[in-house]
RNA sequence: GCGAGAGUGGCGGAAUUGGUAGACGCACUGGAUUUAGGAUCCAGCGGGCCUCGCUCGUGGGGGUUCGAGUCCCCCCUCUCGCACCA
């Protein structure tokens, strides 16, 4: 025995020893109770971070637990390896993407290793391997098929620094996601994914995510942003030409006063042309489109606009009202036009009242009465209605169904849902990436890649100094010939997105070496959902949104069973020093590597899980991690300390333990069901943590008193301890375990069985309170009843004096709790 | 502005249904051991006071209750998300 375990023999013996006997590998058992708990797989940036320690640590002790609770538990480990750092730190070292990737996957394989953490690696993958890539063009081509991906002409967020397009979700407040540069609009084509279709599943289904962060699925929700409401068109006076709207306020359609048309609406050209107006307008488009980029975009503007010199005709009550641009209308949402309510809308108002346009009160709110004179802002309050045709004196309530009804009926407007959410564009201008498997063909126009010539490599992949530029400049790749026609055509020279690999890897899992589909529906039905899905709350809408999308579209189109990928959700806190997170740029990074070399790596799990509850922020704290360090000393001496107990399987005699014995039992069996509460419940291991902490303070103050303490309770003490920590330090727990004579290895043994009988206390405290504060306790049986313990209460010394000859007006006696005496 | 969450010692954090606030750990203080240091062990550790005891104390202010960190109302601060969504 030393004076401290040597972490460095220890941790690689067993590493070693589950490497090689492939402890975790894991097949599909029918009929055997599954669990599959997944870590949001890494980027292969190089080495891993104290982010990803306290992600697998987590992960691994769940997976762990649940296996000792007797679940089949796959637990994969992956790559996200496709994207723009590989090529980026390519170029910079002349290197190929795929080197610098696969070079770092091997090293931060090693470190994962190092860790400990229970991975089946067979299961691995990489998102960059032909293998996994094939699958994904396949299932593209699949979707082509349905029609669920197309191609179109738009305006995309481009960053000019990353070269490439960028999904609406990977805009964070006007800035590139990865590169936190200014995103411009560009005008060209891409491809998309009509995740719109979706909508209303998606939505729909959030109700039935209830093992995920309330957070996350407001966010979600908001994010896809459902509105129902009115459409309705508006006929331009003295022309053909219509202007659809779309409001959520049908109610208080007879309150338009003007209709205002984003800048960028279609028809402004049109509409102003032979008005003496157009360059008026003109002017004003180029002025706001300009200030529209350069805006910072925390400051609203102020509402501006210019009239285009025509009228429109409220179809509900046939008047004229002017049509203005407005700087303030967005094109992306709705259809670009609003009809205008000053009265009810607060930025239709602001505009009304900047322009001196009429405002016109048509719901008037209970109790109130408003004057469009001198009112100071909009009232989007219910009332009644008023200055509405046949609609007045109704409820505006009711009124927006029975207006949205009268349209249908007259046949100028109808029922309309609308969503915040837009399809998800894919196209992504760079090397690293999957390709899309299609070609453009001058007469077939664009034909998919038929399946048996799948996968369509990204070319030079194998050299190790090969060209990796963008692959509409690579002539070789682009020239091809078409498959439906047989003459020269040219590929498609887009790749994906790299979140279209995350969004389906989690099923790949089930069946990562299916060389003949891209899923075994099977093994897919027997594993998924995930039960247990962990990583960073950053990713709520980006890849969580995705990955329900796929799931669904995957569901459609045969491959999989499921509604929703990932049943339970735990969103881990941010790791954080000195009050920030830590990043290069705030140079207050930990190195994991070194923590490891220093304490080893169950240390620094231990004190990643004890530091905070998982949800939340961790504060790193070096002298913490000591702390860790210190506590699986103490555990390790008491262990060989006490070796002795583990000769006899003598079973316990309960009714025959000293005092000091059924106290260390009582708390054995009492810290067996806290631990396993914290970690049923919400997996707060901190508090597991402590409890296993207190059971040894125990054991060891309870050794060291004089009455002898049981070898048998001692025994069982001991192995609990050792038992209810492996999840969380399993190679110091497997090797004291081992030394303590136990031929299996804790990773197959059960969890710790919790016994009530000896968990029960004979006695407690009772806690005597006059008029709400603690002023005596009693030490009473533990089935004391209500008299007896306000008997007791009542005879007690120090209640006795406070009391005096006053009379009690009232006692409150609470079970096994406290007596309260009112005076 | 809208939505979600949080506010407890010097610090990280504990506290079933409302029932002993501060578990566990860190830091700190004193002691033992040691040539010394480290490690280890023992004791103390929210504030105040007349220190066997009393009193104040869970962001602030009200309220409900025998009793409130916990429930209700108002306010403040912080974090995150969305943001001219018609």
């Amino acid at each position: 025995m030393h004076d401290r375990y040597e972490f460095k023999a220890i941790e690689a013996k067993w590493q070693q020893r589950w490497d090689r006997d492939k402890t975790f590998k894991v097949t599909h058992q029918p009929g055997r109770a599954k669990y599959y708990v997944l870590e949001m797989f890494p980027y292969p940036s190089g080495k891993i971070h104290m982010g990803h320690v306290r992600n697998y640590s987590i992960g691994d002790v769940v997976a762990r637990y649940k296996r000792m609770r007797g679940f089949n538990v796959m637990h994969p480990m992956g790559w996200d390896a496709f994207g723009l750092p590989a090529e980026n730190a390519a170029m910079k070292r002349g290197i190929h993407p795929a080197s610098w990737t696969y070079d770092n996957i091997a090293y931060m394989r090693t470190q994962l290793k190092a860790m400990g953490l229970s991975y089946d690696w067979d299961r691995e993958l990489a998102t960059c391997s032909p293998e996994y890539y094939r699958w994904e063009q396949l299932l593209l081509l699949r979707m082509l098929e349905r029609g669920l991906i197309y191609r179109k002409q738009t305006t995309v967020n481009w960053c000019d620094d990353c070269q490439t397009v960028l999904a609406r979700e990977q805009v964070i407040d006007g800035l590139c996601w990865r590169c936190d540069q200014p995103v411009l609009p560009k005008t060209m084509h891409g491809w998309f994914f009509r995740i719109t279709d979706y909508a209303e599943e998606l939505l729909a289904d959030l109700d039935k995510l209830g093992g995920w962060p309330e957070k996350v699925v407001t966010m979600q929700r908001n994010w896809i942003g459902k509105s129902t409401g009115l459409a309705c068109d508006f006929k331009v006076e003295g022309s053909d030409l219509t202007i659809p709207i779309f409001t959520t306020r049908p109610d208080t359609i007879h309150g338009v006063t003007f209709m205002s048309l984003a800048v960028e609406h279609p028809l402004l050209q049109t509409l102003t042309a032979g008005t003496g107006q157009a360059r008026a307008v003109e002017e004003f488009i180029q002025q706001t489109l300009i200030e529209k980029q350069r805006a910072s975009l925390d400051e609203e503007q102020d509402k501006r606009g210019v009239f285009t010199g025509r009228h429109c005709i409220n179809p509900f009550n046939g008047e004229r009202v002017p049509i203005y641009a407005a700087n303030f209308v967005l094109m992306e949402y709705g259809t670009g036009a609003v009809m205008a309510v000053p009265a009810h809308d607060q930025r239709d108002f602001e505009f009304a009242r900047a322009y001196s346009l009429p405002v016109r009160i048509v719901v008037q709110p209970e109790g109130e009465f408003l004057n469009p004179a001198v009112m100071a802002e909009a009232s989007t309050v219910p009332g009644i209605l008023i200055n509405s045709g046949p609609f007045n004196g109704m409820d505006s309530l009711a009124a927006q169904q029975a207006i949205i009804e009268h349209a249908e009926q007259q046949g100028f407007g109808r029922a309309h849902v609308t969503y915040r959410l837009r399809d998800w564009g894919i196209s992504r201008q760079r090397y690293w990436g999957t390709p899309i498997p299609v070609v453009h063909c001058d007469h077939c126009g664009i034909v998919p890649v038929p399946e048996q010539q799948l996968p369509v490599l990204l070319p030079g992949a194998g050299e190790p100094k090969g060209s990796h530029s963008p692959l509409h400049q690579q002539e070789e790749f682009i020239a091809t010939t078409c498959p439906s026609c047989g003459q020269a055509a040219r590929r498609e020279t887009d790749t994906l997105d790299t979140f279209v690999e995350s969004s389906w890897y989690f099923a790949r899992y089930t069946s990562p070496d299916l060389t003949t589909a891209p899923l075994d529906r099977e093994a897919a039905r027997y594993w998924l959902p995930v039960d247990q899905y962990i990583g960073g709350v950053e990713h709520a809408i980006l890849h969580l949104l995705y990955s329900r999308f796929f799931t669904k579209m995957l569901r459609d189109l045969g491959y999989l069973d499921v509604d929703e990928p990932f049943t339970n959700l735990l969103t881990q806190g941010m790791v954080i020093k000195d009050g920030a997170k830590m990043s290069k740029s705030k140079g207050n990074v930990v190195d994991p590597n070194d923590l490891i070399e220093q304490y080893g790596a169950d240390t620094v799990r231990l004190f990643s899980l004890f530091a905070a509850p998982p949800e939340r922020d961790l504060e790193w704290n070096a002298q913490g991690v000591e702390g860790a360090s210190r506590f699986l000393n103490r555990v390790y001496r008491m262990v060989y300390q006490n070796l002795d107990c583990f000769r006899s399987d003598r079973p316990i005699d309960a009714e025959s333990l000293n005092e000091t014995s059924r106290q260390l039992y009582r708390k054995t069996h009492q810290t067996i069901r806290r631990v396993t509460e914290s970690i049923e419940s919400n997996f707060h291991f901190n508090t597991a943590i402590s409890g296993v902490m207190e059971l040894v303070n125990l054991t060891t103050s309870s050794v060291g008193e004089a009455e002898n303490v049981d070898p048998a309770v001692l025994r069982q003490t001991l192995e609990t301890v050792l038992t209810l920590l492996f999840p969380m330090v399993p190679h110091f727990c497997e090797e004291l375990w081992q030394e303590s004579g136990h031929p299996a290895q804790l990773n197959g043994a059960v969890w710790p069985q919790f016994n009530p009988e000896a968990a029960r206390e004979d006695e407690i405290t009772i806690v005597v309170q006059v008029n709400g504060k603690v002023r005596s306790k009693l030490v009473v049986a533990a089935d004391a009843d209500d008299q007896t313990l306000q008997r007791l209460a009542m005879a007690d010394e120090k209640i006795a004096r406070l009391l005096e000859t006053k009379e009690p007006k009232k006692i409150i006696v609470v079970q096994k709790k406290l007596v309260n005496i009112v005076l």
